[in-house]
DNA sequence: TGTTAAACCGACCGCTAAGTCTTTTATGAA
DNA sequence: TTCATAAAAGACTTAGCGGTCGGTTTAACA
């Protein structure tokens, strides 16, 4: 096998394993060693690869993390159509997917930002990019919609991209171990409420 | 001073310093000797007052947590006025109180919820168990404000709950280093805005 | 004032974790 | 086949943690 992909192949398969039980069982409470014993690989191993721990998470950040909230919460609100009903289906098939998921432990998002707040300032800081760019999409999808006439002109995007935001993350923890398909049933229906009340009065252009 | 007394207040001491320090760093981050070393006291007195870490900080949510989430959270929302109102009111204030804490780390139930989950039951069951009652105390007084005439009554109660824990959990996370001011403002437009769609059509009794 | 038990001290133990360093193995180019 | 080097091994260092335990101080009370 040609070293680079050889190299890179290593790489991927520690950020892989490592984002798993950095998720599951927090990144302070993950040791190196439990990711290397799940891939029979020894401590040398990981560190020809990586500096240090911080090091290798903030790769798994941008490798990995970013990426994965960008497929699931971006990327499906993107389209032309109906922007509530975009930002409404995304939701509720993010939510469907943890309710479906037996090792699901929170908005991976939410969790780091919580273990790492006050803790660790480089990684927050990449952390809160993720955010941002959560924030910046969805408030131009709801300017979109107000452009196309499907959302009331009144409406304040940035306002209801905090709300939404905070809805989400929100109930990610709470749908963590108690009624999580009840939860997310409740929570979806008012957020269709929610969402019925930004709607423009007269029908859309 | 009384002998009784004194244990008590050690005790307190203890668990006053150990909750914010858990709160601040986290419970696996901080450990005993931190805790001890604020307070100039030594393993024996806390081993002499405790059972063992865990033990200690079950100690603290019965004693501390579970207070401070019904003072700042229940107790404010069990008034006989207009339903909404109170609970946007306690909302305001509590976010409030975010904004000026330079300390501010989220909200403290829901920190610790993401820290536990999946990592340890018991703690965990403790942490439920604060907010089964903060859902309960919800639902009760959206019921009463349906009840008075004040909410349309249609409203699913537990929906509504449901969605108003998830979306101050998210925003207090979400005001955490990142415009708290600004993010509170938007927030709770968007929240008078979402009551105003609950409110009952008619002109209430 | 002397007794007694509560309250507290702090050295110590066993263990784990991040990171280092020397040695070994695998691989591709010559 | 040889050789240089990438990749990986794994023993070791250092530091910090939860928890133990024998000893010491303190204060209420007879």
């Amino acid at each position: 096998m040609d070293k680079n992909l050889k190299r890179m192949a290593t790489m991927q398969r520690m950020q892989v394993t490592g984002l798993r039980l950095f998720y599951t069982n927090g990144y302070y409470n993950t040791s190196i060693d439990d990711i290397l014993k799940e891939l029979s690989l020894s401590k040398g191993a990981f560190y020809y690869h990586f500096e240090s721990k911080e090091d290798f998470f903030i790769q798994i950040i941008e490798n990995l993390l970013v990426r994965k909230v960008y497929s699931m919460l971006i990327e499906p609100i993107e389209g032309h159509e109906h922007t509530l009903d975009l930002i409404s289906n995304c939701f509720e098939d993010a939510l469907e997917t943890a309710v479906h998921n037996d090792l699901d432990y929170g908005f991976v998002l939410n969790n780091f930002i919580n273990e790492f707040n006050g803790r660790n300032q480089k990684i927050m800081k990449h952390l809160n990019d993720i955010l941002r760019v959560w924030e910046v999409n969805l408030v131009s999808a709801i300017q979109r919609g107000k452009f196309n006439g499907h959302i009331d002109r009144h409406v304040d995007a940035e306002g209801v991209a905090v709300f939404l935001m905070s809805a989400y993350m929100g109930v990610r923890t709470l749908m963590v171990e108690n009624a999580p398909s009840a939860r997310k049933y409740r929570f979806m229906s008012q957020l269709r409420h929610y969402f019925k009340s930004l709607e423009a009065r007269t029908t859309p252009v």
